[in-house]
DNA sequence: CATGAATGAGCCTTCATTCAT
DNA sequence: GATGAATGAAGGCTCATTCAT
């Protein structure tokens, strides 16, 4: 179960270089990855958007799939980074649930092009480097999973286990849903209200009878 | 607003052919893409597994994203086609909205495959055609939606008009989570369990003080 | 032992077209690899120099050293055929030997430019290819042999099994000379002195005390 | 005629460490060369394997071909020298032929790798450099028919002067048969075996009527 | 003197598309 | 209508060489 991250090969010596062109290099190439997909945008196009020859590039990774790892991992470093510092509440009660949502929410609104880049292009992924991304996204849920067991353990939610999983998978997806259907949602909502009615809907649910 | 079906042009007059010829073209390429998605998968190989010649597939589309876009198309309706045929129902309640939820669920399981891949590679379309596709995302939500509104009707379910078409869009989701995450969800739990946890937490929310 | 002759995959399908195109672009290829070795030919220049466009060049082999084994093997192919040709003599004795010789000699000096290609770049090929390649050699040597063999049962020739071997490996590698040392062997002799010269070797050895 | 040193020039001073430094690379260059080729080796590794970086090395020679020269020049004076020290004898007649032949597979023996290499890829040498190093292999044929003759004039031997030199080529020739044709003929012979039946065919040639 | 990061020309190969048969 | 050979732009990557530190 450890995740011991997985290191991108370097011609180059220099750690602090190499943190600093890494810098460069995932910059410029979310923003071409964000402008054109993984697959349109050339190691040449990312070499001169990051400031440097193609040789250079090449100095730094081994191939362009490590290029789009470096970003991947990059941006989840970056989400998850927010969020655990979002999270850091001292709130009691369903607010710390419903604060977390926001908090997430919010950073996923931030963050959308890199958020959106993410999950389209993960799956160009070599086998390996995508297990390690995708073990990202499990302590992503699992985060969100322990804010609800939380709540639980409180004593102000009352759910069974299987739905704590359930619940956490929907929240995540719920922010998700945020970049990928915007076309839809932001059209319809600003995202105070969107994150409102997902919390409502959360707590309550529908309101049948 | 209007929703034209947009035509492939093609060199080949005779409508019967073009229909069969497109038929095996789309199961091909499905199997290709699902295989090895979209931008891997070469014009060749399209041609070679729907059995004609390259030359051949050419008579039949313009461009390889013509084929993404024949794929997309074919797996939207199929979608919908099957989920319209499930709706068909004559039940009342809330039961009308829980069967709709288990009929679509069901449909994303038994379409998994087909499903992961248009949502995965739709966005290589162009853009003219990424409106196409993205109205038949809109029609689905629309036939959703609907569904609840008629329980809203119905008096059986009291919520806000904004919160309708979150919940349409939450239902939309959860059953493309079944697909996209599914090397998490679908360890933890079966196609029925897992209907049955959304449709309560959909219900009901958290049961929280 | 038994030598399958290895060949090239082809994405074309026409065996006519393929035996012409490789005979193109055998013959452009020699022509480079001559003048400038492997290594130095561009699989551009092969193209340019074949007739036809790179991309086409790639209809017939995989890889550049594709082409290499494609020369090294036609080149052992009209070696040993030439070679074959000629020795189809009916002489008896001695004379049976001396034209072999002679004859040898002969396709060497004809084909030097390819004898010397030959040998100096199959290094390149890969493994397996190599193999196929250095087995034509050990046909070649037991072509001599049986010569050599043939004055023995004729009771022309009293030497040992071991000495067949290796006056066949000297007669085979004398010819090589002619071509790897001619700066400097063919400044020094005419291919008919240098013929006598290592007959009369051959036959008596060093006239010695 | 004239055999001048090629020199090739440096931007280090010191004529020690030039020596040292020039040593150092030399041993790494053939271990490479030897494992994979000239033309498949690169700088850095040759830099590497030499115990220094790129930069150092480009303190010491001009271009890759550099090394290449001076790999090639060091092997062949280390053959050369090698042979002069053992036919440093006191030999008298054919005995003294028969122990220079002796001496000379032995050290083709001792050195087959170095020696392979160096027939290898002394090709890839620019034109003069290619001269400088095949002026060695002038001296070295010199060498030999140097100790022909000295059996000539002794007495022991009688032929003329053509065949003097087209012996020694043979020698020479034998000498790297044991290296470029070991897949077939060290599997056949000891090199005691091969020496014997080499001097035997030497000086007796064929047993025929 | 030594180092190693930077450079970019150039290489091999792929593949969408065309068009003569 | 069907075929498949031909095309060449374009892409990923390498590596000899330079030069600032």
């Amino acid at each position: 179960m450890a995740n011991l991250k997985k290191t991108v090969p370097t011609l180059v010596k220099d750690p602090e270089l190499i943190k600093k062109r890494r810098e460069q290099m995932i910059k410029g190439a979310v923003r071409l990855f964000i402008e054109k997909g993984f697959h349109r945008t050339t190691t040449r196009e990312i070499a001169k958007e990051s400031g440097f020859s193609i040789g250079t590039l090449y100095e730094y990774i081994r191939s362009k799939e490590d290029v789009l790892y470096l970003v991947c991992d990059a941006i989840y470093e970056e989400v998850k980074n927010r969020l655990a510092h979002h999270l850091d509440t001292n709130s009691q009660g369903i607010t710390r649930l419903k604060k977390a949502v926001s908090a997430y929410f919010q950073v996923i609104d931030d963050m959308q092009d890199e958020v959106l880049v993410m999950y389209q292009e993960a799956k160009s992924l070599p086998k390996e480097a995508l297990s390690y991304v995708l073990q990202k996204e499990v302590e992503m849920t699992e985060m969100i999973e322990q804010v609800i067991r939380d709540c639980v353990s409180e004593g102000v939610i009352f759910i069974q286990d299987a739905q704590v999983k359930v619940v956490a998978h929907n929240i995540l997806v719920q922010g998700h849903m945020w970049t990928f259907r915007r076309w839809q949602i932001q059209k319809q909502f600003s995202l105070e209200e969107y994150t409102n009615l997902q919390i409502e809907q959360l707590l309550q649910g529908i309101n049948y009878k």
